[in-house]
DNA sequence: TTCATAAATGTAAGTGCTTACATAAATTTT
DNA sequence: AAAATTTATGTAAGCACTTACATTTATGAA
């Protein structure tokens, strides 16, 4: 029942499971060692068949090799130096490295490691075959993978995936009004002074906004208001996009967008042929998100005129 | 070309691969984590997870199913406790158990994490699948075939092939004499008193053993001699099996039974038809490599009678 | 009951890595 | 050539584990 509870949390567990597997490896390799009296660590075992394989090599190459970091390197070559397995010697050329070479008692352990090390890899080569397993091809595969798109973007993806599928768009209630108020202020006042007449819209939406013939959309996120977006009746045909908030913790996962398809099927349900909006130039990824949707700049006179003073940027778009 | 090497070495190789990927894989979790402004840990994930689903549990519990020393979930648990996201009580029934629980607290922020976590395992799952990989069924069979066998009987069963192969059985020559009467008095001394007719026979094999007729190999490793057994000429019919030794620490790889492979195959071909041995109760590993070689006690006289004061077992075997 | 043993938890210290920072030598840019 | 940048190495401290050991409580046998 451990194992399948460790396997339902995935790849990490995969990972803890092989780590495991490998400590196991790790303290049967050293338990070998001292059987055969041999003073020598596992985790030298890299290191010290990298430089029988090489020669001579400088801290930093082996570290590169052994995908660690010139610390760890160092490390162990400081240990190995201690049991004076390796010797150090300058590079004539750059005085900075660091030159590694197993002395003459290395090369004879490593004589008398080699049988181990034999052994070893014979151990496993017969547990993958007696198993019938591919494991090193499925790491490959999966390496493989992770070139074409990091385990970031993936992760990103997919968490958005998650999170905009929990997001709920609704229509607005009085109920949402301290909300939609505290949402749009917080970015207003972050970009720019807030002037009379946002207040006038923003502290009265029922009155302002719904009762003059517009909507509101609110986006809900595990119950709690964390977007919203409101169109404006301008005419008949015409509705004007505004007050588009998202909780700045929550921005960047595709919330913005969600909201956006609301607004634009709203739009078209009721009828509108098209949609303007103001924005800013300062607004680069809400303007991006505008062009996206298909806006493009316009010229014509907006129910908000007097915001032009931020040096705005008029968009629209025909439904 | 790093990758080639590191693929070389195997196993231990590709567990640091995938502990590469499984850092890659946390570190990009606390980078989504703390994108999202959520304070959680990677490392608290499987405990957290755990909890969540089972609800009470005690940290021996917890450490078990999560296949952890109860020193890291206790580890953990401290974590957690101070950021306040887990409860502590005592279990009515067993004073000892700590019941952990999530808080309020806890159990909000697994609700914002719940995205996450599914968004992970669905960028593994995706991974996975895009790569055509069964790393789970790998593991899997992995896993099974160690249950068959566990990872040091493998190692040491290879890692002892590995030894006897590189052993040489040669025949004596005057310039082993010293190590053959090292080797020998080295087990005499730590076994028994080495008396005077020891002494006779050990301190000079070439007039005692070869002389007479009789044959003495020798086994090397790494140009080393490591190993000897002599056979005397009791008759033409009979040769009695004796100073057989093995470095000590190099015992236990199956050198002593190549030893005496090489002699009873000497005895067959001399023309031997009854091989005899002294040897005592107390060797008993010694004892048991006669017996599987086929040989049974007898109490014929011995070529080295005035032994049996070691209160010895005699042996023998027909060729 | 009592005494030895086992189980649950906790603490301290060690291990094998890492990150962060520092220094010196080499290389590139200006 | 001087200044800025990069590279190679080193040191200190941190992290997430581990082992070793200690303490308390429960359990089983005599």
């Amino acid at each position: 029942m451990n194992r399948n509870y460790i396997q339902e949390l995935g790849i990490i567990a995969i990972a803890s499971r092989l780590k495991q597997l490998t400590e196991v490896l790790t303290k049967d390799m050293a338990k070998v060692y001292s059987e055969l009296h041999v003073d020598f660590e596992p985790r030298w075992f890299t290191f010290v068949h990298l430089l029988k394989k090489e020669g001579k090599l400088s801290l930093t190459e082996i570290s590169r090799k052994l995908n660690q970091t010139h610390v760890a390197a160092n490390q162990v070559a400081n240990a190995l130096e201690k049991a004076k397995l390796i010797e150090t010697s300058r590079d004539r050329n750059d005085n900075r490295k660091r030159l590694l070479t197993l002395s003459t008692k290395g090369q004879q352990l490593v004589e008398e490691l080699e049988p181990v090390w034999k052994g070893v890899e014979n151990a496993v080569d017969g547990l993958l075959k007696e198993a019938g397993s591919n494991l090193f091809e499925e790491i490959e595969k999966i390496e493989t993978g992770l070139l074409q798109k990091s385990i970031y973007e993936r992760i990103r993806e997919n968490v958005n995936a998650e999170i905009v599928s929990r997001v709920k768009i609704i229509s607005y209630k009085p109920v949402y009004k301290h909300a939609f108020i505290d949402l749009n202020l917080r970015w207003l006042e972050k970009y720019f002074e807030v002037e009379p007449h946002d207040k006038k819209l923003l502290f009265n939406p029922d009155e302002e906004i719904i009762e003059k013939g517009g909507d509101i959309l609110i986006a809900t996120y595990l119950d709690e208001v964390i977007g919203t977006v409101a169109i404006l009746k301008v005419s008949k045909r015409v509705g004007e996009l505004t007050k588009m908030a998202v909780q700045e913790n929550l921005q960047g996962h595709g919330i913005g967008h969600k909201l956006m398809e609301s607004a634009i099927l709203l739009a078209r349900n009721k009828g509108y042929k098209k949609l303007t909006l103001l924005t800013s130039p300062r607004l680069e990824k809400a303007v991006n998100l505008y062009k996206n949707f298909g806006f493009s700049e316009s010229h014509e006179p907006s129910l908000l005129l007097n915001n032009l003073d931020r040096s705005s940027i008029q968009m629209e778009i025909i439904l």
